[in-house]
DNA sequence: CTTCGCATGCTTGTATACAAGCAGAGTACT
DNA sequence: AGTACTCTGCTTGTATACAAGCATGCGAAG
């Protein structure tokens, strides 16, 4: 029996959110309302307010009466998505050096520490997919080290866009040693207190993406969306 | 130029998300979406899309088959929010003296400052709603002065939370002088370079948060969630 | 008197019907 | 030949009908 204990529309929220972060539709794509409801096995109404909040979030652009589209990779947005992530990040690690009024408690912190290590341990061997689950998860118990696990949301939402114009790039992870190598050092400066080291190696780490953002716009520049241009409908043949 | 038209659930999302930051919705407050939709004029179709995003925004929490709520004030929350705004808005003056990758172009400097200036003049003798909204200016001025007006979404999110706290223990403000000046200061010294003083002065600015919600939370306790009840149905008579 | 069961009226979740508009093919008229 | 018009098929936006569940009041049974 399918668990049905979840709203649907929540469930279609993150399948279509994972489908768009794993490039299985890519950037651009048209999606349809009708065409979702149909291979989901739902109605329009969950599908929209799926759409509605992809929308808001920036991963599906809506234009009335036109058609959905996935959004394509937008440098700027891109930019934005970093400055904030790499802010609120490095803010978290400060944290543990200059103490603020919000920082959060922090529970079972020698836990945590074994289990971020035994992370970085599993992410040498890992393919693709499972290296973003566990980076994911990396860097979220690394806010959680800081008392600010809370505000991983946000960070969540903002590294959407970054993974998603990575993948771009690197469709297979075929050498994760040097950014599981940055992990450790990351990881291992913050457990000794050293939060200069760590804030510096987490900046370096975390701006690498502009490198990789330069690489794929040279190769692949009909992915982004560099024109403010509408998209407009075609109708056109094909088998079925 | 062509009038966009807006849609339905864009406009109630609009009204529902000013009515719950100025307190005309209460904390806590039951909100049904056939009572909104009778109201507004619209059916529940594009009510639903709007408390679902005021839902993501953490202003509205729904249960199914139970009620929706305009969301408590959440001191965890509260700190979650102070927490990352404090972090982008410190980056981003921080990124004047110590440029990243991440910058975005500013287009006209001089005019911007002058529109700072300008704003605060204005401040000193504003009620409080326009006192709301040029603080809301001049914070995003700030970041635009910097090059990253595109993150002011994410700041304007969290500054909802907070605003709307800051509101249950002063509606009206009374005394803006203090606020003005640090203003003033935090705006002298990014456009004189000095940025040490200039994120010294907004960290302590934006930190005055947590004396006014200890305040508040001593004299409303009602108003905060500090537990995990989920509310329940009651059925109540009253003259119509 | 107590207790259980069901009717009732509310809630949100989902499905469906209808409205408005764009693009293109075909056609009749000039 | 060229032009304008209509008709079809799609799109998203909105309204409405139906489904499932909870709280409560009433009534009957013990």
């Amino acid at each position: 029996m399918p668990t049905k204990k979840r709203p649907s529309h929540s469930q279609v929220y993150r399948t279509l959110r994972q489908q768009i972060i794993r490039l299985e539709l890519a950037p651009g794509a048209a999606i349809s309302e009708n065409d979702l409801a149909s291979q989901l096995g739902v109605s329009r109404t969950p599908v929209r307010e799926a759409l509605l909040l992809l929308q808001e979030e920036g991963l599906v652009e809506v234009y009335p009466r036109i058609g959905s589209v996935v959004s394509r990779v937008n440098p700027k947005r891109i930019a934005e998505a970093q400055f904030l992530r790499e802010a609120v990040e490095v803010a978290s690690l400060r944290s543990l050096a200059e103490p603020s009024p919000a920082d959060g408690p922090v529970p079972d912190r020698d836990q945590l520490a074994a289990a971020l290590g035994e992370n970085l341990d599993e992410q040498l061997g890992a393919d693709t997919a499972r290296f973003f689950e566990l980076d994911e998860q990396f860097h979220k118990g690394l806010m959680q080290l800081a008392g600010h696990g809370g505000s991983w949301t946000s960070v969540a939402q903002a590294k959407a866009h970054l993974d998603r114009a990575r993948l771009l790039i690197i469709r297979d992870v075929s050498d994760n040693s040097q950014l599981v190598k940055e992990h450790r050092t990351i990881l291992e400066s913050t457990l000794d207190g050293d939060i200069t080291a760590a804030t510096s190696a987490l900046t370096a780490h975390l701006r690498q993406i502009f490198t990789d953002i330069k690489t794929v716009q040279e190769s692949a520049p009909e992915l982004f969306a560099t024109t403010g241009a509408t998209p407009v409908r075609k109708t056109v043949i094909v088998w079925e």
